[in-house]
DNA sequence: CTCGCTCCGTTCGGAAGCCGAACGAATAGA
DNA sequence: TCTATTCGTTCGGCTTCCGAACGGAGCGAG
């Protein structure tokens, strides 16, 4: 009946559950105790000890010895996420740069760089050449051992899959990007590589190092984050999960269509969102010239010309970016009807303009999301920046770890 | 990290695990045997054997004998859903009747009935006796234990809430539904009651006994059902789940903008979906005089004379349908970009104008759906008609006891 | 300084579950 | 009647978790 099998559950499956739940409480909650595992799960305190025992063998976790003399009783040995654990490797190709980023099990940047160049200009085995340079790089640099490479691209990526559908604004179409990747930066067979959309990994680092809060202090899992590149990419998120669909197409929010406007778009339509709110259009609308390229991943782009002229009052600029703000939050609106969703990151270079941005956003919001009177909605800018989408990928890769640890130890 | 919190897995955790394992593989493939649970699960045929004598036991299970003399070796005996096991009750309040539906684990309709009545001309303690007294007839009805009672109704529902927070048509706002049926119909306090959107139930009743498929040929797990009742409601399903949103409103699809129309709507706003393409609204635009109140469940209601007007060719109709199907179209274009969704079920009173919608929602769909172009969207009539929504509500109990059967067995 | 209190982590027996292999059961065909 | 074949059960062994008891480590009172 449920169209999705399951596998038939084995004592093993048992472990496997409370490795990641008790790893997952000290990623957490920071430095526990064995005890308070053992209190705030519901294991038993024998249990915790055995599963902690393992996760030490594995280095995931490492003992930090007592941490305070602030209670009586015996004191307890903190654990912590091992230093010297796995460390997850993200890289982006972008338009205008190729990033990587290594970050350590719990989420903090160990090493980063960005190689800027304006990539639509080279060949592909050019461009592979450089990600896979950036790749082997970041994996000869990171001094402990790499649970995997998460790789992210502005384009269609099927769930699951190793193929580039297609990345319009780089000219690619079906580019088997992780065996190439695999192959020019001579990765072993055995190393985990994973490829997602760029939009869907920059949520991603939203929601686990953007720090944001829900509207009752909690932490936020529940959102759409829109960022404004060359097109206009959503990245759904919920209840903690990303929204990937069906075939990982899911968030495309660039051609909805926008009333009174009739502007011919790239897609074959006309009045589509992207042709109002992406970047390139409000630098046109502003009458702005299109800085010189490349820009390194939007930190110098346009955004902050555009941010620039705006906050020297420009008219035509100002008119431009409420009229994209209005645009977006229509459309925006009916998405957070259909999600039941009440709080909007505004991402990427969007982020850089939320101070023009967020009034009328907000205002469209409130006016067209039905929901809105029982819980308000929320307009928060993005907090990683241009750094979101690397940051994001990196980390899944160490989420995935902490969410499945005994998916590592069976390949460690 | 991740917001959800999940319980430590015991050795019992691996028993429901596996006892839901082995009642799915009945569920879906129909009578099977022992080896052959064995052989589609992975588990062992001891393990099986164990399991299926504890859902023997628990009447959940029935073992058919032997089936035919078709191969060699030792006959298998056949397992089924046992035909005396417990039932699901569904209800469902709407502006024009309350109906009833017993379906036993098979999802077979043991038992229906529908009172007709304008509900919005009675006060609100009325509207509870009637719904009272249809519970209680389907209960004291039932020849079977009864696992559980799902009450639809047209309004917004918070998850797991007791409380009807609004039902605009039928004037309801904050109605503890749950509670004042339990006492009304002097239900026993550990009967499990479920409140939820009609809209939901609708198209979980498509996905679950719709019998539509995937373009691939397999069962369709993946689309939008959109059901034009008084106002426009959809459900989503994304892999055989239904997509509830963290407060259980989503769905939401009337209120979304529709370009070249500035009708004002109840909401507040203009031009929303609901005034193009609501019942209601193709009702004025075609000039047809709006059928004597009350209509049992669409099937007698505006839809049928819609269909009937259409069919004569009155070109006011057929405009008006035609301007529906297109507003429709571009919303749900919008919906299936966001989501990854290929199809589009046309459910409620949308099913019977499936002639004359089908054509402009399949056009604004190949044009706008970014992804039509990998994957062909389509448009499925709904196969239940006014049937959706209490046929899903009394499935979804049996779809509960069959997805968790220990949480049976404990109550049991 | 020592004893008792409190809390932490470990040890050990017992129970629940699953697996693998061997065994009995039931039927068709030689 | 015997053999081949498939089905379902039985039994010992393994993994895992739980509960209770135990030893350990620090603090404070006397």
């Amino acid at each position: 009946m449920s169209p999705q099998r399951s596998a038939p559950a084995r004592p093993s499956s048992l472990r496997e559950h409370n490795l990641a739940l008790v790893l997952r409480e000290v990623a957490d909650g920071g430095p526990v105790s064995r005890a308070r595992i053992a209190a705030a799960t519901g294991l038993t305190k024998a249990t915790v000890s055995s599963l902690v025992e393992t996760l030490l063998e594995a280095r995931l976790l490492a003992e930090l010895g007592r941490s305070g003399p602030v209670a009586v009783g015996r004191p307890p040995s903190a654990l912590a996420l091992a230093p010297g654990g796995p460390v997850g490797i993200g890289v982006e190709i972008n338009v205008d740069y190729v990033a990587t980023c290594t970050v350590d099990l719990a989420g903090a940047v160990r090493h980063r760089e960005v190689v800027v160049g304006d990539l639509r200009a080279l060949p592909l085995s050019a461009v592979l050449g450089r990600a896979a340079g950036a790749v082997r790089r970041a994996v000869a640099g990171a001094a402990a051992p790499v649970a995997g490479v998460a790789v992210g691209v502005p384009g269609l990526v099927e769930t699951g899959g190793r193929l580039v559908r297609t990345a319009p604004n780089l000219g690619w179409q079906d580019v088997p990007l992780l065996a190439e990747l695999r192959e020019r930066a001579d990765l072993p067979a055995d190393l985990d590589l994973q490829l997602d959309n760029e939009a869907n990994l920059a949520a991603l680092g939203e929601l686990w190092l953007g720090g944001h809060e829900d509207a009752d202090g909690g932490p936020l899992a529940d959102f759409v984050h829109v960022s404004g590149e060359v097109g206009v990419g959503a990245g759904v998120v919920l209840n903690g999960q990303l929204l990937r669909g069906r075939h990982g197409f899911a968030g495309e929010l660039g051609h909805a269509p926008v009333a009174g406007d009739d502007t011919p778009c790239g897609c074959g339509a006309r009045g589509c969102l992207e042709q109002v709110a992406g970047q390139d259009a409000i630098l046109r609308a502003a009458g702005l010239p299109e800085p010189a390229r490349p820009w390194p991943g939007g930190d110098d782009g346009p955004a902050v010309a555009l941010a620039r002229a705006a906050a020297d009052g420009d008219g035509r600029t100002l008119g431009a970016l409420a009229k994209a703000g209005e645009a977006l939050g229509r459309v925006l609106a009916g998405a957070l009807n259909l999600l039941d969703v009440d709080t909007v990151v505004l991402g990427g270079a969007y982020a850089r303009l939320a101070p023009w941005l967020r009034p009328p956003v907000q205002a469209e919001l409130e006016t067209r999301v039905t929901a809105a009177r029982w819980r308000p909605v929320r307009v928060l800018p993005g907090r990683l920046g241009a750094d979101a989408a690397v940051r994001g990928a990196a980390t899944s890769v160490v989420r995935g770890v902490i969410t499945a640890p005994a998916g590592y130890l069976g390949r460690a």
